[in-house]
DNA sequence: GATCTGCCTTGAAACGATTCAAACAACGGA
DNA sequence: TCCGTTGTTTGAATCGTTTCAAGGCAGATC
């Protein structure tokens, strides 16, 4: 209860125990010399270092093995729905493989995240994740990274060249998937809202909404679709679909549902409907994309195409911690890049269109 | 383009620029004896030192110097929108003092919250900041920590003794606030719905609403009140205002406003409301607690009492970084306690009572 | 010319682990 | 007795910094 604790180190183990700190390291790491360690040895050490407390120094061992069992995770803004279950996913995969995660958020802020990268790398981290969804392309962290042989990968995401892997979710599938299910409730005119130009996700989740669209001679009425504006507010998405919606609705438009870039943007589609004293589903229906968690709660809960967030970082992570292993073993070991399957998710707010158009 | 970067160390920029390594040390870490240092010498070697790329090696760093500028942050569910603004604005607080945050998620489980704190002494974290909202009391944390003498807070909870700081909601105001409003907008028959007893925050806030409810002589209707289950689910908030107004709805008890102990929970009852017909709030109003993000997004959007989340989180990191300092220039140094003053915030969910109560 | 004073700069010892080549002990066979 | 073998253990170098007592070197003082 008085003093500081003393750190415990190897050598106090080596010295309780009668055995030399290498015997000690030999046997704490179960190093391939192990097996050649008398049973008897092993046990008296493994006693000496529960006895002691020991534990070792994570610093220390990083200088000498060149292994800091730290990995960053570079997140474009927290405070972004979609960010919470991918970093959930990542950090539990690290946790099974007894990796620790250094946490950056760059604010969408590109000095942020070339400052951070570098502290990342000060502290030798054995690999990158980055959640980002637009396009912060930076050829020096691709150069600095697999120079440096860090494996990286990226989510929602994707880097030129082979370097870095990669996990999506398939947009296009996506977009398919939102208008198929409104096609089949009945709806012909429905209003899309696309998303902004810079983000990576905007191009392939039009062009499934199209193709689908194409396939089933569904004309889309140009002046139903509106386009967000580039954004790096994390909420931005709610005001555009506000605006959007409200601004539909006062040029009379006439549409019965409402395809919405994402859930932001589909929770603003409904409020500026609700406002307006239209009600979502009877009256319009509304689908988002991802399901970020707060789908499930809203009012009317949304209709959304699901992204298997927490898998998709679970996935990043796995991909790095296996490229880790690789690097260490020297094995040969390629980049992947995967294409999760988004999947179509029924809630409340959308419904068969109703016999006769109720709006104007 | 081909082989690896070899690592530039500190014995390269010594050499790259003509003096030693203990030089170059001294400059780059502008340490005391700078003030020795010729001018040019030190235009020398920070010239040589950028013209090399060299990063210092936070490892190497630690070894001698005991300093990781690493700091812990242990969240007890990253899930619960409440974490969020946290963490965030404890990212922003280290990310000004240079410190790198350990992020570790306990995912509500004793066992996974003991095992990180080992990985993250083992990391020599120099401080940790622990987000937990319920009694997660574990003495051998409270032990190891002061005795290691690492600086630690608490946010959202209180450890007893004086060895760790803690920054909380002044829950009783909070309570206070809520019952207030409601009250002034005429409300009389109000049902409650209390935190699960685990949690530190139910008590004081229950105190609050009961002392206001005092100073007015107003009777709380103890069949109107009930009390969230213990659940360790980030959600269940939810499911429970849930379950519990659907069930005062059947048993046709009248009331025309719900205090719920937090948002989600708000949520929930607002859900419920719905679901029976009632609206929100023509019918009855519901305020919630804490102000998570959603809060402003839902529909309707929420009536809550905030907690400065984000500042929060930032005064608890703030207050870990000062006590480092202060251990590192052996200043005296004591613990804080901070209690943050709630705000009423008014949103849709709430308005004043109908001239005759509506509901049966 | 010896000694003393500042100024700058540096040598060398840590820090706590890992890693091999090498040492050691014991034993059987020649 | 000597050698080789087998089965265990270890000495000593190393990783990249920091730190501080000590060193070198002008110029001033006696």
């Amino acid at each position: 209860m008085s003093g500081k604790v003393e750190m415990v180190t190897m050598r106090d183990v080596a010295q309780a125990s009668g055995f030399s700190p290498a015997t000690v390291s030999i046997v704490l790491n179960n190093a391939p010399l192990a097996r050649y360690i008398a049973p008897a040895t092993k046990k008296r050490i493994e006693d000496a270092a529960r006895k002691l407390g020991y534990r070792p120094n994570a610093m220390a061992r990083f200088l000498r093995s060149r292994r800091s069992q730290t990995v960053g995770v570079m997140i474009f803004d927290i405070t972004d729905p979609f960010c919470t279950p991918v970093l959930r996913g990542i950090e539990n995969a690290l946790y099974q493989s007894s990796y620790v995660p250094i946490f950056a958020d760059a604010h969408n802020q590109r000095s942020r995240f070339e400052r951070y990268l570098e502290m990342l790398l000060e502290h030798h981290v054995e690999a990158l994740i980055v959640v980002a969804n637009w396009l912060f392309v930076d050829i020096q962290l691709l150069a600095d990274l697999s120079k440096r042989n860090i494996t990286a990968a990226t989510i929602g995401w994707e880097v030129p060249g082979d370097s870095v892997s990669s996990v999506m979710v398939d947009n296009e599938a996506g977009g398919r998937l939102a208008l198929e299910h409104l096609y089949h409730l009945g709806h012909r005119k429905i209003a899309v809202i696309r998303g902004p130009k810079m983000l990576i996700d905007s191009g392939p989740r039009w062009k499934g909404v199209q193709k689908f669209a194409h396939s089933v001679s569904l004309e889309l009425d140009p002046s139903l679709v509106a386009q967000l504006p580039d954004e790096l507010e994390a909420n931005s998405g709610f005001e555009g679909g506000y605006r959007f919606t409200e601004e539909l609705l006062e040029r009379k438009k006439k549409f019965t549902a409402v395809l919405a870039f994402d859930d932001l943007t589909a929770l603003g589609a409904i409020r500026a409907l609700t406002k307006a004293g239209i009600k979502v589903p009877e009256q319009c229906s509304v689908v988002g994309f991802d399901d970020v968690p707060l789908s499930a709660l809203a009012a009317p809960s949304l209709t959304t195409v699901r992204q298997p967030l927490e898998a998709m970082g679970n996935l990043a992570a796995s991909t790095v911690v296996e490229g880790i292993k690789a690097g260490l073993e020297k094995r040969d070991w390629s980049i992947s890049r995967h294409k999760m399957p988004p999947e179509l998710v029924i809630r409340d707010s959308t419904k068969a269109v109703p016999a006769a158009a109720t709006m104007g």
